[in-house]
RNA sequence: GGGAGAGUUCCCGAGUGGCCAAUGGGGGCAGACUGUAAAUCUGUUGCGUUUCGCUUCGAUGGUUCGAAUCCAUCCUCUCCCA
């Protein structure tokens, strides 16, 4: 038997809340259970923000226990009001089926799905054909309004304005616990911090209903230290698709993560031993770099493969070294209709490679001297690069830190 | 249902007839400094064929030589009363 997954998780700092440590400790040792954490299924891919879910699910897979990925199908259509300002738009069931297909693509690279070992369900099947009434006498009566106020969730929202549907959002995912604890004998729900209220409700009716014993864990959510979620940047999401973000762009991203987060990072994501991690020396900037390379190796070699994060690796220190390793960034083939007089503007090519959202942009790129291109500096706005040049490629340097290449 | 108020650029928020592409802050981007970090400082932040032109201030019409600003209608939101 492996060690108590509950105390590498204790270990890692993963536990943010417990409903009850000792008996999850005690349930984790003793046998191998079935557990789910919920997924709202709104993007075709995971992102970073879905890391520590994926993540632990691996490692209570690891251990043995059953992991359930609860797809928010039906809870979508009413939108969690937690952290959010706005309602969220309704998606359609193609939509959702899309999605869950590409989910299940991205957590295979986390999890077995081969003999039922995980499973995946969609709560719109059994939410979406709830009769109101039964399910305000039967659920309902079981929650307390005066108490949900209470509720960190919906004290922001108060004061914003809360509608109706999305009040409801706790007894639909309170709710799908009990389903799933009667359906599957699903025993713990887990989920980011920001879901807590939402878990204890679950648990709360799974007691008051059925006079079932089953518990709710949050873990830690990965933030800055700005208190910002984890995982976005100016461009959106850091997705965990390679169409949608390159294992180059990802790696990128965890190479560049603030020095304070750094070991927090490989202690949360990774399966680097804690004893390794502490050991590194906060005040020298070499070992905090050489920490952050190993952050990234590590997450992109899981999430996509070691050999990307090799090629990653490698392309990231010629660059930075000043070579031009053109090979694995993010690259643009030119229209060829922007080539005039056998010329192309190098103010067309840094919109054509998205480098800049527009013309005046780019300019003041340029003027400002943020622009490279093959390693000479740009100063002058109406500089070209001619179609022969181009057929080789080129690399363009956005500031300090982004390449791209860009060819005809 | 009755009454009061609000909707401005990525966000917050000034502006209440021409000097408004619209103060300021945040965020973003770039430069300097660094370690591909943080902090700090500087510049910049609607679009374009850039001494100029075009499109923007909830929507649509109107008044005016001229509207983010005035009028009408509509939409949305907040607050107070019921």
């Amino acid at each position: 038997m492996e060690n108590n997954v509950y105390d590498l998780f204790k270990e890692r700092g993963l536990i943010a809340q417990a409903t009850d440590e000792e008996a999850i400790k005690k349930l984790l040792a003793s046998e191998k259970i079935t557990f789910y954490i919920g997924f709202d299924p709104t993007a075709d891919s995971l992102h970073v923000g879905h890391f520590m879910q994926l993540i632990v699910m691996r490692h209570m897979q690891k251990a043995g226990h059953r992991p359930v990925i609860l797809l928010g199908g039906g809870t979508t259509m009413v939108g969690d009001p937690t952290g959010k300002t706005d309602m969220r738009k309704m998606l359609t069931q193609e939509d959702i089926q899309h999605n869950a297909d590409r989910f299940k693509e991205q957590m295979s690279k986390f999890l077995d799905f081969s003999d039922g070992k995980a499973l995946m369900v969609n709560n719109a099947d059994w939410l979406l054909h709830l009769n109101y009434i039964d399910f305000l006498r039967e659920i309902g009566v079981h929650f307390s309004v005066n108490k949900m106020l209470t509720a960190e969730c919906f004290k922001t929202r108060l004061e914003k304005g809360l509608s109706f549907i999305e009040f409801n959002y706790m007894l639909m995912q309170s709710y799908d616990f009990l389903k799933l604890a009667r359906d599957l004998n699903c025993k713990m729900e887990f989920g980011g911090n920001d879901q807590w209220s939402n878990i204890i409700g679950g648990v709360e009716l799974n007691r008051r209903c059925d006079q079932r014993d089953v518990y709710g864990m949050t873990f830690t959510l990965l933030t800055t230290k700005e208190g910002k979620k984890m995982g976005k940047t100016e461009k959106g999401a850091v997705w965990l698709d390679p169409e949608k973000t390159s294992p180059y762009e990802f790696y990128q991203y965890w190479r560049n993560v603030d020095d304070c987060e750094v070991q927090n990072c490989l202690k949360l994501l990774t399966d680097v031993p804690v004893a390794e991690i502490d050991t590194i020396d906060m005040t020298s900037g070499a070992a905090i770099n050489a920490a952050k390379e190993k952050l990234a190796f590590e997450l992109t070699s899981l999430v996509h493969c070691t050999e990307e994060a090799e090629k990653s690796r490698a392309t990231a220190k010629s660059l930075f070294g000043g070579e031009m390793d053109a090979e694995h960034m993010p690259a643009t083939v030119l229209d060829a209709a922007l080539v005039t007089d056998g010329n192309v503007s190098v103010l067309d090519m840094l919109v054509a490679a998205g480098l800049a959202p527009s013309k005046g942009e780019a300019r003041r790129l340029v003027q400002q001297g943020g622009i490279s291109v093959e390693n000479e500096k740009i100063t002058d706005i109406a500089a070209t690069v001619s179609a022969e040049t181009l057929k080789n490629g080129i690399v363009i340097k956005k500031g300090k830190k982004i390449h791209h290449k860009v060819s005809l």
